[in-house]
DNA sequence: CTAGTCAAGAGGAACC
DNA sequence: GGTTCCTCTTGACTAG
């Protein structure tokens, strides 16, 4: 797995330029000559410092996300980083908006805001929700941060944040969503694989407006609603997680 | 117009 | 009690 990397590098984010070599316009007013961006090695993590959580109920997916998150999606950001986002040329542009839409003082929450090229977020008044978009280079560093250890400690997380120039707020929310995307896909990839549609046979519970099913109800057993499989991941998207309980046997 | 993406909001649980 | 987490939702934004 070999990954081409866009032409920018950790010099270029702590220089405050984007792949295309412009200044990423960073939503807080200087960019460059901001010292290091300690990356620190994963290793030298202080294991009380970073919040190693025990193993949660219904799977945590920590260890094998993460070997997935190396492979498609991660090409996938550098991709994106390097130059093939869809609207990275209208975000681009956007920026100089952005800086000058702050020397306005477009912010919300004490939190840096990108204006979009309508400035409606940016009235004062209009309690619209702001949407900051990050530079190429704050996700490339995040995506290669959160590829080297999926959670951070407080102080890791300052470092970046004031590496990246963003909130320590924003980082957090960063990796917090990160890793809920992760999940999320490796749910996608893992439901056709063992969700594949296959036929259950089901007891039939209701024919010609008479109820089959007292003697379970005598039983004491619970009857599952007669949802579709398919209607109820629909409602309940991680239901599989736990084994399917109308497949093995109804840990539930 | 619709669907997809993403940062942020919100609620509840776990941990110290 | 405060913080961080996970999970789901919301709202802004874009592409097709």
């Amino acid at each position: 797995m070999t990954l081409s990397f866009s032409s920018f590098s950790i010099k270029d984010i702590l220089t405050g330029r984007d792949a295309r070599g412009r200044l990423c316009a960073p939503k807080r007013s200087t960019c460059a000559g901001h010292g290091d961006t300690r990356v620190p090695d994963p290793a030298h993590q202080d294991p009380k410092e970073n919040r190693i959580r025990p193993e949660r109920p219904a799977g945590n997916l920590r260890a094998d996300t993460y070997s997935e998150e190396s492979t498609g999606e991660e090409a996938e950001h550098r991709g994106d980083s390097a130059d093939h986002k869809p609207h990275s040329e209208d975000r681009d542009k956007g920026q100089e908006e952005e800086e000058e839409a702050e020397e306005e003082g477009c912010r919300l929450g004490g939190e840096t805001v990108s204006c979009a090229s309508d400035d409606r977020r940016c009235r004062p008044g209009t309690k619209k929700r702001s949407r900051a978009a990050f530079s190429h280079a704050q996700v490339y560093e995040l995506e290669r941060r959160f590829n080297a250890q999926r959670y951070l400690s407080g102080p890791e997380r300052a470092d970046l944040a004031e590496a990246l120039k963003l909130t320590e707020t924003q980082v957090k929310i960063w990796f917090q969503n990160r890793r809920y995307k992760t999940k999320r896909r490796q749910m996608a990839t893992e439901l056709p694989a063992c969700g594949s549609p296959r036929k259950v046979a089901v007891k039939v519970l209701v024919r010609d407006n008479q109820k089959q099913y007292q003697q379970y109800q005598a039983s004491g057993v619970h009857m599952p609603a007669t949802v579709p499989l398919q209607q109820a991941y629909q409602c309940y998207p991680y239901l599989h997680y736990c084994c399917q309980p109308w497949s093995c046997g109804g840990l539930l």
